[in-house]
RNA sequence: GUGACCAUAGCUCAAUUGGCAGAGCAUCUGGUUGUGGCCCAGAAGGCUGCGGGUUCGAGUCCCGCUGGUCACCCCA
């Protein structure tokens, strides 16, 4: 007897039954939307050198300065679970050669991510995401259909209520000249701004765009827009996004205030949020960015991808009551009286399985009324009955669970008969009995 | 990392001013031979999150810790 109960670490969650309906249907419609975009999948380990997710997801973020799980391992390499995606797979492509594949190269995967922060609804230090990556090509078009695989999978899975917000981060000849514009407009204004805000324009100015602060509402309205100091070809490709976006008639808007935490976004980076959730309300979050293979140490190639919190979809689809299929059942249980009547139902509950049907064994040799009432609780269609009658004649007595009603099948011919009568087509001339 | 609220059976919750820790649901068994759902009866299930303190006496009051929830920060 254990003198402490164990516990769940926090931020680690478990997922039972009633939820995994919703994450079994979320996967399928991923692969299915994967599959209809021509995106393949990858898998990257859940560990990397902490050097890369330092290097790719950038020194100074929260996420590599206070949130990584990293560790020295036995042989004294320092590792950290990964936080975020992007990293691993672009390590995967430069060290699998990947570039020799045709380009563009349309990936995706999905899988647990780690990161040390204080959980609240729909945030949890394990959390998994759904995330693809296009490498090699700058084309605009590549972002819109980017956002459109989130869109369409977010439609598949029935939300109606989503915003899409876009915007552009200029890149390293543009971004900078913007930086210094948004210090000249709020420095002299600096004694009105809060605390933390004043902070952030001295640590990292970009971040004043989104905050939350009431007396920075009125002076954001008036602050300069990255879209007005994008140079001739962040704009253009800006301009382009917008332009393909509109052929699609999708909806979104133009949201400057969006600046994403990670150092390697570069032009284009968007937002999905979704209604339902809490404050926590952005279910798809991505961009490009064109400097990062090169930075990793790869041929200079641009990218671009998403990251989509599998776990914010699911609550928020709880939450809208959105409608997911049901729980897969057992269709049949197989119960009996006494040992040799036992000997047979083990064979029997087997043989059910290797013609596919979904069967159970009711085990523990309970009276025949606890064996029904669990076959009543699995919410199987039919109860198999074997006694020592039914061994003697070679029969199996079925149940119908819904009906009542139930007859003598032939042993040999039971798989055909339940496969039968569970496509709805029962046999002719079978003699019911009522019970 | 900061703040607010919360913690009693597997779940949802009771327990008078500080006076014997309970109910519903779920689980198991039974209501006469081999028949489910409804009903009835019973069983099992608790160091009241943990550790101190006040008190004749603490689930209840006080302090600390841990955990949970929500928000900030940040992010999916």
């Amino acid at each position: 007897m254990p003198l402490t109960r164990y516990a769940r670490i926090t931020g680690m969650n478990d997922v039972l039954f009633e939820e995994q309906r919703y994450w079994r249907y979320v996967l399928e419609r991923i692969q299915y939307v994967a599959d209809l975009y021509g995106y393949r999948r990858i898998d990257v380990p859940v560990m990397e050198v902490t050097a890369l997710f330092v290097r790719g997801v950038g020194e100074g973020t929260d996420i590599v300065e206070k949130e990584m799980y990293s560790f020295e391992d036995r042989d004294g390499t320092w590792v950290s679970l990964r936080p975020e995606f992007t990293a691993g797979i672009m390590r995967a492509y430069i060290e699998n050669g990947l570039h020799v594949l045709p380009t563009p190269l349309k990936v995706w995967t999905t899988g647990p991510l780690f990161r040390h922060e204080k959980p609240q609804a729909g945030r949890y230090r394990q959390h998994s995401q759904f995330d693809i990556e296009v490498i090699g090509e700058q084309d605009a078009a590549v972002d819109v259909e980017v956002i459109s695989v989130a869109w369409h999978l977010f439609r598949e899975l029935g939300f109606r209520d989503l915003r899409l917000h876009i915007n552009s981060t200029g890149c390293p000849r543009c971004k900078p000249g913007y930086v210094r514009a948004l210090v000249d407009f709020f420095t002299p204004l600096a004694d009105q701004l809060p605390e933390v805000d004043r902070m952030r324009l001295r640590k990292n100015p970009l971040r004043l765009l989104d905050s939350k602060e009431e007396a920075t509402q009125p002076l954001l309205e008036r602050a300069p827009h990255i879209v007005e100091h994008l140079c001739p070809e962040c704009a253009a490709h800006f301009a382009d996004l917008c332009r393909y976006l509109d052929a699609l008639e999708r909806p979104y808007q133009i949201n400057y205030r969006i600046v994403r935490g990670l150092d390697y976004y570069t032009k284009t980076v968007f937002e999905i949020k979704a209604a339902g959730l809490g404050a926590q309300d952005t279910i798809c979050g991505g961009g490009r960015y064109d400097g990062l293979i090169a930075e990793l140490g790869g041929p200079p190639t641009p990218g671009i991808g998403f990251g989509s919190g599998i776990e914010r979809i699911v609550l928020a689809m709880q939450q809208l009551g959105l409608p997911v299929p049901e729980e897969v059942r057992p269709q049949v249980m197989v119960c009996y009286l006494g040992a040799p009547a036992k000997l047979a139902a083990v064979r029997l509950v087997e043989r059910l399985r290797d013609s596919g049907i979904r069967s159970l064994l009711a085990f523990g040799d309970r009276s025949l009324k606890a064996q029904l009432k669990s076959a009543d609780r699995a919410a199987v269609e039919y109860a198999v009955i074997l006694g020592e009658e039914e061994v003697q004649a070679g029969v199996a007595t079925v149940r119908s669970m819904a009906r009542g009603t139930q007859e003598q099948v032939a042993l040999e011919q039971l798989s055909a008969w339940l496969d039968a009568a569970l496509r709805g087509a029962l046999p002719a001339a079978s003699s019911a009995l009522r019970a």
